[in-house]
DNA sequence: TCTGGGGTCCTAGGACCC
DNA sequence: TCTGGGGTCCTAGGACCC
């Protein structure tokens, strides 16, 4: 049995708790560069504001409508999201963070009702933090997200579901002819794991509703489609296949991209962006504890202007031996993008990614009888700590370039909201 | 003018091995 | 004319998630 805990429009949410002016008011949270929109308030949402859609077709649709755009604080988000979590874990008898504004708990052995057990811990979290969630219970996880957005659906859209199942809904305590009505009203597209392109396959199948869906054969599904949406039928009919995740949280990959504010065309300034994702992507790293047998680094043009010429390619360096050290990380994404660069496009976007990620625990080193060894653990760890301390990119390394290229290739936050959680000097102050 | 930044898992195909 | 059967590893790309 698990619950999953999901924190309603998290993102608008956050960003009002330090500005209660916005309450009430369509409220829209921009990705970097407020390029497009990656969280919407309900008022934005009911506006007919889509995720994902570029902000400045928002002002220019809806500017008439009192939309207030705010760029996204992932610092404040993610302080209030360990918070809300510390608290939903409390739920059940494990837990696993799934995203920044969701985890799921592990219900098994859980004694008496779990809906007024929901309630409480819904109400807790409201209190403390002034976050408005929906908890969702099934038997699988799958299940789990569909009672979710069941609880949010009952919710927002009245009439959509029995009035009783929102905020909190527990589909294993339903009667079987009132699961399968709830099923019968849920949209495939809602299930989790089903997305634009399956979707668009079942319903020219004729399938339409998750009870469409779960009432498929699953050993047919394997043969049409392939494990993934048979795991998600069988896990639609009652039959839990994803595992739980392990608890050691450690990340597989970690990649650290920008879209530029701007086009870029030169090597260098590709060098000295290069050089920063690749630094900021060993120090989560090395938070992890982890090593990295791989870089991979890409660079692309913006496939939305379409009189570019597009490139787009990427390249993945071994490292010699796994390693967190942003020096030879750096040195890696370099030496590949030199190999992938081409001139005469106007680029767009950049990343390092670290793949092949170890247990930093254990560490091969070699037998090499010409040079010292060097071991720079000592001076990463005074490296984070000095970033933590006065802030990110007060120590980097010279490749990374000296502030010019900031501006160059800089992001662009025009509607910040504050480092209320982060910054003595933004503290809300409470007055009686 | 302006279109995010992370992740996961699976599959197909090629290179290579015996 | 007719060219095996079994395996691993890697990469690229697709599909999905938030």
């Amino acid at each position: 049995m698990f619950a999953l805990v999901d924190g309603w429009n998290f993102f608008a949410s956050c960003t009002r708790l330090f500005d209660p002016s916005l309450a009430g008011r369509p409220l829209v949270i921009a990705g970097s560069n407020d390029g497009c929109v990656i969280a919407r308030s309900d008022e934005a949402r009911a506006l007919g504001i889509k995720m994902g859609q570029p902000l400045f077709e928002v002002r220019r649709d809806f500017r008439n409508s009192g939309v207030v755009a705010r760029s996204a604080n992932f610092n404040l988000f993610g302080m209030l999201s360990s918070r809300m979590m510390t608290i939903a874990a409390e739920l059940g008898t494990s837990w696993h963070d799934y995203s920044i504004d969701e985890g799921f708990a592990g219900m098994d052995g859980v004694p008496g009702n779990l809906v007024q057990r929901g309630r409480d811990k819904r109400e807790k979290i409201e209190q403390w933090l002034g976050l408005p969630t929906g908890i969702g219970i099934g038997r699988t996880r799958t299940l789990a997200k569909l009672a979710n957005h069941v609880a949010k659906s009952a919710q927002r859209k009245p009439g959509s579901y029995p009035a009783d199942l929102a905020q909190v809904c527990d589909l294993a305590n339903l009667p079987a002819s009132d699961f399968d009505a709830v099923l019968a009203a849920t949209d495939l597209g809602d299930i989790w794991g089903i997305g634009k392109r399956i979707s668009a396959q079942l319903q020219a199948d004729g399938l339409h509703t998750a009870l469409d869906v779960a009432n498929m054969d699953a050993a047919m599904v394997r043969r049409r489609w392939s494990v993934v949406l048979e795991r998600t039928v069988r896990e639609l009919q009652g039959q839990a296949c994803i595992p739980f995740e392990d608890v050691t949280d450690g990340k597989k990959e970690i990649m650290c991209s920008r879209s530029f504010g701007r086009p870029v065309t030169e090597l260098q300034d590709l060098v000295e962006a290069v050089t920063e994702f690749a630094g900021r992507a060993a120090e989560k790293l090395r938070k992890q504890e982890g090593r990295a047998g791989q870089v991979l680094t890409f660079i692309r043009t913006s496939p939305f202007r379409e009189a570019d010429r597009q490139y787009s390619r990427s390249i993945t360096m071994p490292l010699r031996r796994p390693t967190a050290d942003t020096g030879l990380i750096a040195q890696s994404a370099i030496q590949g993008l030199k190999v992938i660069f081409r001139q005469g496009y106007n680029y767009a976007k950049a990343g390092v990614m670290l793949l092949d990620l170890q247990d930093g625990s254990v560490e091969q080193w070699e037998l090499d009888l010409d040079t010292p060894r060097q071991d720079r653990s000592a001076l990463m760890t005074t490296m984070d700590r000095i970033n933590m301390k006065y802030g990110r990119g007060t120590l980097q390394l010279a490749s990374a370039g000296s502030g010019g290229a900031a501006r160059r290739f800089s992001v662009r936050a025009e509607h910040r909201s504050g480092d209320h959680m982060t910054s003595w000097s933004q503290l809300p102050i409470a007055r009686a």
